[in-house]
RNA sequence: GCGGGCGUGGCGGAAUGGCAGACGCGUUGGACUUAGAAUCCAAUGGGCAACCGUGCAGGUUCAAGCCCUGUCGCCCGCACCA
């Protein structure tokens, strides 16, 4: 138990600090201050189970460090936290317990309080939020209201992604592989009527938004995937019995090779144009699409399915009379839910006609090679009157403007972005705040009446409708227009619609009168740096720029984006590289570690052991490694501070050395921990300690030097170990706390050395090192390696054609 | 199928086109010790060597882990989106 008998009381130094932070209200964003703000948001925590895990330390603690180093940068730093505490574990932990989500909510939240306490993070605890509270699911419900005024939440049939498991239904966003992203039970398709807010509607801006924020690429990307912008054309088919199709395609100069339409089975036209002979075989295939699962229909390998609905349309430029099928492999939700079959052009339709017997006419050809049907690339257009000739681009430029000026249509851009689907049919949640009055239809609550209260005394086993549905004390009530009896919407709000906009609540936590004051909002947002998992990539950080965008064009807000900054932090996984679960056996529970080596050790050891953003299998070495440098650390400067300043010191080539070790960590780790590259920053400390260590091992030594070094090192520590450094700090005289001092400069004339060590190639080959004065210039570099007896040995008998001399690093001499 | 990322010692991981393997773990040797799993010091990619080494094969360059082309493997996201 060697740790333990250090000097230092570990969990007694945790305490007293986090108390004295707490006093001097060091934790906090100084709102009178007029230092430039900085706001650093960690993506808040789900109260699940008790106790923090890995994965928020990790989150959490380098997240911290890095705001603490901001501050010492002299930023009046705000790091909110608070707690995304609606939501379905909560619920179904009740169903199986009986323990009111409430209670077992509110129970979790006071212990990861106390836990994140403990961590020792710089967080405003004066602007939490917790989103299952009044005072907060209030102005969720008004932010429904707001939307809902600007046409920006609205009610629909549709069918919609039902889980029989959690009994609710699903956004897309929250389906994985036709699972519930929760459960991983298969995902049902259902028809029910249910509110929407219209994301759509900003699509092409939060495409093109996106290329101006400081995010991962990989995110980006993502979204853009997600949002999935299409240009292409739409084109009407009139049929026989003169009711008009339209499609949409990508790919209009095919047009002269479409030998049959398609529809969803779920088109509206879809009965009407079938023919009474077809109507039975029709009306089942209906029905038989309906029950395939989700994960039959995202099969690929599933044989394409269809049905002939007896009747024909008209090709608008060839005129050729084309039969129309149904088929499930096109899509209802997407583009106007019917398609134009090109066999020849397309691998799906070319299955399909196959199968079914129907043309295949070959209106591309590859440009300088055979084509292959179904040939799917950019060609020569063939078969296509006076189009034929023309390419790509070109031809469906042409196409799609005679399309036009037929009025049959034209250029359309499509997105693959749905609008998002809020109604939920559970308990914990905020309820919708609509009213549905027989006379007046759904009615808004007014703003006045906010907050809707989730009523406590509810019977939340699941039977497939909501449980506010059986109170009905909650659901009675009146209209607020005409003042007739009415119900309450039964739903509530899914819990992203909270996540959506805590980032401003937190600008302004307390006010009652409206969600936030625009002027607290503007000092404070947008988000300098935040950090949060990758996982959310399709779902919250895009519901939350949803959010900026339409409160921006409310008038609520001025800026377009809410997140300058993001970064992924990675995940750690158990010992045996798999990602930790009960069913591996492979949790590794911080507590241990925290209550043998404490916070700090735990932080230092996730900042150290990992590249942030990769993370990696949990090793138990590692943080031994940490406790040892920590260790090595406290017994130097404590030795260091005991020694006394003699009158004479020593100021030679050692003590160039260790100033320039000392600069070099100064100017480093700064750099190390603007990029969240933690690992190195921590390396470049160690590096330094071990510097102090060498000279301190020689004879004589300046001690002023050493002193001002060991200072140094206890600030750059500071932010990855924030207790372990202020009491040293304490230790060695400082006054104030640690995080009171600027963050140190490097001095950039200790960063030149007056020589380097270069590495002397001759034809790129390493022949020998030379310590060489850095005020040389190439030519005289040259001359200088030219001396060396094993170059000369090298170039003997040849010319020197070439010297290429990189400063400080390597000369290298082409001869031949 | 599409999009993105990653392949570096025994291990975690470093490297603005410029001495590959920083820092740490582990290992080995030494010191101090009655003792050491503590601490300190030293060595540590492979090979006796010439040399060889960043998944593999090419290319560009004075110089490539890094840039380009192809290829294999792994991971992530999307996926009948017309």
């Amino acid at each position: 138990m060697q740790y333990n008998d250090r000097d230092m009381d570990i969990k007694q130094v945790e305490k007293k600090w986090q108390q004295r932070w707490e006093k001097a209200k060091l934790n906090g964003f100084d709102h009178k201050s007029d230092a430039p703000k900085y706001y650093v948001l960690e993506m808040f925590s789900y109260p699940s189970g008790a106790k923090l895990h890995v994965g928020h330390w990790y989150n959490y603690g380098p997240a911290d460090s890095f705001a603490r180093y901001k501050r010492m940068q002299g930023y009046n730093v705000f790091q909110p936290m608070g707690f995304d505490a609606f939501g379905l574990p909560a619920e179904n932990y009740a169903i199986k317990t009986g323990v009111h989500p409430k209670d077992s909510t509110e129970k979790n939240i006071a212990t990861m309080e106390n836990q994140l306490r403990a961590m020792g993070a710089m967080f405003d605890w004066s602007a939490e939020v917790k989103t299952c509270n009044e005072e907060y699911y209030k102005w969720t419900q008004w932010m429904f209201l707001q939307l809902f005024k600007k046409g920006l939440a609205y009610r629909k049939e549709a069918p919609v992604n039902w889980c029989p498991s959690c009994n609710t239904v699903l956004a897309n966003e929250q389906v994985v592989d036709g699972r519930c992203e929760r459960c991983s039970t298969e995902v049902v398709r259902k028809n029910l009527t249910q509110w929407f807010f219209k994301i759509t509607e900003y699509a092409e801006e939060l495409l093109t938004g996106l290329d101006d924020l400081d995010w991962p690429e990989k995110t980006k990307n993502m979204q853009k995937n997600w949002i999935g912008k299409s240009t292409g054309c739409e084109i009407e088919f009139a049929t026989e019995s003169g009711e008009k199709i339209r499609v949409y395609t990508t790919r209009c100069d095919t047009i002269f090779g479409v030998s049959y339409v398609v529809l969803a089975p779920e088109h509206p036209l879809a009965l009407k144009l079938t023919t009474p002979e077809q109507q039975e075989a029709v009306k089942n295939y209906i029905e038989y699409a309906a029950k395939a699962s989700e994960i039959e229909r995202l099969s690929v390998t599933r044989e394409k399915t269809g049905v002939f609905t007896g009747s024909y349309c008209i090709n608008p430029l060839s005129g050729k009379h084309i039969p129309i099928y149904l088929a499930d492999y096109v899509l209802a939700s997407y583009g106007t839910g019917a398609v134009m079959a090109v066999p020849a052009h397309d691998e799906r339709d070319f299955a399909f006609a196959k199968k079914y017997g129907l043309p295949i006419e070959k209106v591309i050809q590859k440009q300088g090679g055979e084509t292959v049907l179904p040939y799917c690339e950019d060609g020569i257009v063939v078969n296509s009157l006076e189009f034929d000739g023309m390419v790509g681009e070109e031809a469906r430029d042409a196409i799609a403007t005679h399309i036009s000026k037929l009025g049959k249509g034209g250029k359309k851009i499509n997105y693959r972005l749905r609008d998002w689907l809020v109604s939920r049919q559970r308990y914990w949640g905020a309820p919708i705040p609509v009213i549905h009055c027989p006379k007046c239809g759904a009615v808004p609550v007014p703003e006045k009446d906010l907050p809707v209260r989730l009523p406590y005394d509810v019977e939340f086993r699941p039977d497939g409708k909501s449980p506010l549905a059986k109170h009905e004390k909650f659901m009675h009530t009146v209209c607020p227009v005409c003042g007739g009896e009415a119900l309450r919407d039964p739903d509530t709000l899914d819990t992203f619609v909270c996540s959506s906009w805590y980032y401003l609540r937190y600008a302004d936590p307390h006010n009652e009168k409206m969600p936030f004051d625009r002027e607290e909002v503007d000092k404070l947002l947008p988000v300098d740096t935040y950090v949060g998992g990758a996982e959310h990539a399709c779902m919250h950080l895009l519901y939350a720029r949803f959010f900026t965008k339409a409160l921006r064009d409310m008038g609520y807000l001025d800026f377009d984006e809410p997140f300058r900054r993001l970064v992924h932090q990675g995940v750690i996984l158990g010992p045996d590289g798999n990602r930790m679960s009960k069913s591996h056996g492979n949790v590794v529970s911080p507590d241990d570690y925290i209550n043998e080596y404490g916070a700090d050790a735990f932080r230092l050891y996730l900042m150290f052991g990992f590249s942030y953003t990769e993370g990696g299998p949990w090793n138990d070495d590692g943080i031994k490694a940490i406790a040892r440098f920590m260790d090595r650390t406290e017994k130097i400067v404590l030795k260091v501070d005991d020694y006394k300043v003699k009158r004479e010191e020593p100021n030679g080539a050692d003590e160039k050395a260790l100033d320039y070790a000392r600069n070099f960590a100064i100017d480093r780790v700064g750099k190390d921990m603007e990029n969240f590259s933690f690992n190195t920053a921590i390396a470049r400390i160690m590096e330094l300690v071990n510097a102090i260590y060498k000279y301190d091992g020689l004879e004589r030594k300046n001690v002023t030097l050493m002193k001002a070094t060991v200072r140094d090192l206890v600030l750059l520590l500071a932010p990855c170990a924030p207790h372990f450094a202020e009491e040293l700090f304490e230790q060695i005289g400082g006054r104030g706390f640690v995080f009171e001092q600027p963050y140190p400069k490097a001095d950039p004339a200790a960063l030149v050395l007056d020589e380097k060590e270069y590495a002397v190639q001759v034809n790129s080959k390493i022949v020998t090192k030379a310590v060489l004065s850095t005020s040389l210039t190439d030519a005289e570099v040259e001359e200088a390696v030219l001396k060396i007896p094993e170059v000369q040995a090298k170039v003997e008998g040849k010319t020197v054609r070439k010297c290429i001399v990189v400063k400080g690093r390597i000369v290298n001499l082409i001869a031949n």
